[in-house]
DNA sequence: GTGTGTGCAAAAGGTTTGCAAGAAA
DNA sequence: TTTCTTGCAAACCTTTTGCACACAC
């Protein structure tokens, strides 16, 4: 549980001014257990249902783009109809089930790490990144 | 080199008329060597510059999507800016070159198998995608 | 007070839809 | 002649932008 004087020491860190409409989409991000994945439609939607000031859609997107810029937050990719974003940044990979729509890290017992054997040459690798798309045994293929 | 009168029997078989529209555009996608790799607005672009008569854009969508659905072509996840359509529907993985924004197919011997080693209870994997995004050596993080 | 952030509404971009006219079967 | 396809324009949805007002410092 984080509470919001850490909220306001980290957005004044990254050089973010501390208001209040920031310090709330902390609260819904930030003060979880477990890893959040989300579009910015859910945290719309979360956020005016919470309280009785709406936040502007205009002022959610800013946010959540200066949070990613500033690494709290990372955008993934797994389907090009949503925009999902991910509270955990580190490098981790994704299951996807696709019967649900849930998102779900894979943790490092999960899978193997990927051995990349060739590359490109002249270039660097910048990421690998693994998304399992699942779906209940009994259903039909895509 | 693929020859319309193939074309025309490949649309038949699928269940969709042949028509000229489609026709051109199996010849944009499918008279190749090479995959290749596409957003919608390229193969717009490139069949538009070709051709005297223009196809409209509602029928390129639509065209495209029908080539999806019948497995002609696959959908790629890069960014969340594009809608990446690729020509090799097999299973295969992606380098995205970050500079040229070029995407280039891995082959059996860039990559090994990616190993899942565990699953989630009562799902089965439908798919296990990589993507690998390269840069300039010489380049700053992202 | 100065500069940054917010909220609104409008604009922009990409994709989909409804429908009338045209082409294929 | 029946059914499918095309093309256009309008509708839609998500995201971005411009600007006046409000807030943080």
């Amino acid at each position: 549980m984080i509470l919001n004087p850490d909220f306001v020491e980290k957005l004044r860190n990254s050089g973010l001014r501390p208001t209040k409409q920031r310090i709330k989409i902390c609260e819904i991000l930030f003060n979880r257990e477990k890893t959040f994945h989300f579009t910015i439609n859910d945290i719309s939607k979360n956020i005016n249902e919470q309280i009785s000031e709406k936040i502007s859609l205009a002022t959610i997107y800013n946010t959540i783009h200066a949070f990613e810029k500033k690494g709290y937050l990372k955008e993934i990719l797994i389907n090009s109809d949503k925009r999902y974003f991910d509270t955990n940044t580190s490098l981790h990979h994704h299951f996807y089930d696709e019967d649900t729509h849930e998102l779900i890290d894979c943790d490092d017992n999960d899978i193997d790490t990927v051995k990349v054997k060739n590359n490109m040459p002249g270039k660097k690798i910048k990421s690998v990144e693994v998304l399992i798309k699942i779906a209940s045994d009994n259903q039909n293929q895509n």
